[in-house]
DNA sequence: GTCTGACAGTTGAGAACGCAAGCACATGGT
DNA sequence: ACCATGTGCTTGCGTTCTCAACTGTCAGAC
């Protein structure tokens, strides 16, 4: 109504807007040609890019849209249908490591053309290289990420 | 395992952890300073920004990750609190508007110290005012927004 | 050693969500 | 006018989520 947009809440409202489209294009993408949710599709890519395909349930959770208790329960079904196993973490024993298994990496490998069909068409396609660079650089410093590639500023 | 990280993948992942830490960091804020869950949250501010402070169902639900379904149970909630009202639309009567009452208006100006601050923490104080300008242009491509340049800085 | 406070993960109870079907209205063809 | 098809929103039902409380473990103080 009046003009109260500022720069932070329309860079969040676009940060927003940007981001669900995206979730619901691959959420739809993969729900029809991989018949998997992309909750857990995330798991099994995090899992897949790990240090020994593991990683801790909290720093699942961090990444995801989820709290701990729903990255239990989705492990539990993750587990129940052999794309997961659990396996408990020898240097703490509180922790517990969620593991990619055999079967979880052919499903997942399997689900990843459709995955980077659909980020294609609706991040590479609508934007620059250098926009999508900034993108990726501001998005990991919001985030608190080690920021990969510190190259550019 | 390791080396499959192309930039489509690893600029989504970074889009996805940026975007869950300030929705979780939103979400807690505004549950603790002004006991509005932040999708409620979201719905009023779309409302107050809107021709008339009201927006069509579908609109909204675009707007934010929701589908109808899950919007129409939201602003039965909300319209129960008396924060929204629904109007129905006389050039399609089909149509239903959700508006944003007095009531409505009044509790979400008074949450919208506590988003803004957060907002200020989370994304301003870690970028550029390049990069922000630049997030916010990538973003509302990727949206599909009209891309509204007239934002004061 | 024992205690205290914090943390990792799980669980029970209830709320919120999505899918698919349903209803009401709209639109275009004949 | 009529019917067929498509759209906007809601509802029934089953699934998935969160919150708070709980268990087991760790780390520091004494």
């Amino acid at each position: 109504m009046q003009g109260c947009h500022d720069v932070r809440v329309i860079s969040w409202r676009a940060l927003t807007r940007a981001h669900t489209l995206v979730w619901k294009a691959l959420e739809r993408a993969l729900e029809d040609h991989a018949d998997l949710p992309l909750l857990s599709y995330e798991v099994l890519a995090h899992l897949s890019e790990a240090e020994g395909e593991r990683m801790r349930m909290q720093d699942v959770a961090a990444a995801l849209p989820l709290t701990r208790s729903g990255l239990t329960r989705l492990v539990d079904r993750l587990e129940r249908v052999g794309l997961v196993r659990r396996e408990s973490c020898d240097v703490d024993r509180r922790g517990t490591y969620a593991v990619l298994t055999p079967t979880g990496r052919v499903v997942l490998e399997r689900a990843q053309a459709v995955h980077v069909r659909v980020l294609e068409e609706h991040l590479v396609a609508r934007l620059s290289g250098d926009e999508l660079a900034v993108l990726r650089a501001a998005c990991s410093r919001i985030a608190g990420l080690p920021e990969a590639s510190r190259a550019r500023t």
